[in-house]
RNA sequence: GGGCUCGUAGUGUAGCGGCCUAACACGCCUCCCUGUCACGGAGGAGAUCGCCGGUUCAAAUCCGGUCGGGCCCGCCA
């Protein structure tokens, strides 16, 4: 017989079902035992009674929690009195017929079936994070990271996007975060570095002529974690050819609004609200900041979106000379084209960065490109590199923006970051389904630990004491 | 690199110098129970209080170190 879900069986009242799952509780009344059967798609009850099958009985009184089931009954609509209106499959119940146990369960180390059970330690829902994730807050927040993906990807495809992934292994580049490094075996003593963002390939796409790009892109940097962001992170990442910084805009707000309406969310301002740095700064005092009343607070499928703009494009670094503030390869306002190509009236000169945030946080950041060889050049020189260092860091870029490079722009939206908005979870690690530990362990495997000898000699490696 | 904080049965917590022979809830085990749905009832097992050292007549409790978790500053284009 053909297995079907809980949700599926609640309409298959009177007909005999296969079905199969984990135990989630089990309430032994003597001559009778209530099992909730939990599946994908919910939570089966499934019913033995001490007057019938004696054997099949006998079965049910062993099973645990967490055992894994087969179980063929019929389904049989309950007495009025006895329905659970808090159940979706309350009206239903499975009166069991055969029971087969597919595989036994030690008893969990913490409580997986009872969602208001206090939670147990980070320590312990890491190392046996294979149960932690069939809780129900758990399954909910990774599903509902799912389809928050799904809505977007959607929207992309039809609006004729292509999906394009990028290397893992790539160049490492000096600004910005700190890379993560991975040895290379075939170029000894050299490393490629995981990409802290798709940035200049998905420019490269644009030069390759893809118009429009995107990719559920994993972003990896190695500065210290805190409670909302780790080592690695997905973004939404979005590149477009031939727009401008209203266009990208209004592609994605589209896309977001689209993606967030479908699940179940309402967008407190559409469109969103607009703001420059400037008045962000005078009016709220910080560049993100929570447009909700207090009462709208109170509401969780509520989600307030604006976007902030026209950000300096440079800052004052720690010895005394110029740094970027959002992305080296961005384009100045069209207005300051001219100040940066002449290097002048630097600390006025404005990038056409834009941050979405929502709620009060950073929902994602973008630009419009450099896609003229000058000005990204003129963004290294005001940072003060030379000719040659500036060729050596991104000599590729400058070269392929010779060839016919379109205007382009794009913009990268963070998944979990917008997951726990939806979720309403403050921690990154509520939203993904590995997280690591503040050191960096990872979750039920032993990551990260020495490499033997052998390995380390054929990576041409020497390790030595830090001091 | 720095700061704060927490480690007590399987889990979550209480206890913070002697009344601790370490308590409570959930879970677990045994028995009872034919309508529960976080079922209920009775009984039971289970902890050298993270580890090492020190102070003290006496340490889960105070001090130092160490290991581990969490949070924050720096850092994170």
């Amino acid at each position: 017989m053909k297995r079907v879900t809980a949700i599926e069986a609640a309409q298959a009242v009177g007909q005999t079902v296969l079905l199969q799952g984990w135990v989630h509780a089990r309430r032994d009344h003597g001559k009778l035992i209530f099992i909730d059967l939990r599946d994908l798609s919910g939570i089966m009850q499934v019913v033995f009674w001490g007057k019938g099958d004696e054997q099949l009985f006998k079965m049910a009184d062993s099973l645990r929690s967490e055992f894994v089931v087969s179980i063929t009954g019929t389904i049989q609509e309950r007495q009025p009195n006895q329905v659970n209106p808090d159940l979706p499959t309350g009206q239903v119940e499975l009166a069991a017929e055969k029971l087969e146990i597919l595989n036994e369960s030690q008893t969990p180390p913490f409580e997986i079936a009872d969602a208001n059970a206090p939670e147990a330690g980070e320590e312990i829902r890491l190392k046996y994070r294979y149960l932690d994730l069939r809780r129900q807050k758990m399954q909910r927040n990774l599903r509902l990271r799912s389809q928050f993906v799904q809505k977007c990807r959607q929207f992309l495809f039809d609006n004729d996007f292509a999906e394009i992934e990028t290397p893992i292994l790539t160049e490492s580049t000096p600004e910005g975060s700190r890379d993560f490094v991975v040895p290379s075996r075939l170029n000894p003593g050299s490393f490629y570095a995981l990409p802290q963002s798709p940035q200049q390939y998905k420019q490269l796409l644009m030069i390759g002529g893809f118009e429009r790009y995107f990719q559920i892109a994993r972003a990896i940097r190695d500065e210290d974690p805190r409670a909302d962001r780790g080592f690695e992170h997905t973004q939404v990442d979005i590149e477009m050819s031939f727009v401008d910084q209203n266009d990208v805009m209004n592609m994605v707000e589209a896309m977001m609004i689209q993606a967030v309406e479908s699940l179940g969310y309402n967008v407190k301002e559409k469109p969103f609200p607009r703001f420059t740095y400037a008045e962000a700064m005078e009016k709220f005092g910080a560049d993100k900041f929570d447009l909700r009343t207090e009462a709208e607070k109170k509401d969780p499928k509520l989600l307030a979106y604006a976007w902030v703009y026209k950000f300096p494009f440079f800052e004052k670094s720690d010895d005394g000379g110029w740094t970027f503030t959002h992305n080296p390869f961005s384009m100045p306002v069209p207005e300051h084209v001219d100040d940066l190509l002449a290097g002048k009236n630097i600390e006025n000169i404005l990038t056409t960065q834009y941050d979405l945030i929502c709620n009060g946080y950073e929902s994602g950041g973008g630009s419009i490109r450099a896609h003229k060889p000058e000005i990204l050049k003129a963004v290294y020189k005001v940072m003060g590199f030379n000719d040659e260092q500036i060729k050596e860091r991104v000599g590729h870029m400058l070269e392929a923006f010779q060839y016919g490079a379109p205007p382009h722009g794009g913009i990268a939206l963070g998944v979990e970051r917008n997951l726990m908005n939806l979720t309403g979870e403050e921690y990154l690690r509520e939203v993904q389904a590995f997280p690591m530990t503040g050191k960096g362990q990872t979750a039920v495997m032993k990551g990260p630990k020495p490499l033997t000898d052998a390995q380390l000699k054929e990576l041409g490696i020497k390790i030595i004491e830090r001091g």
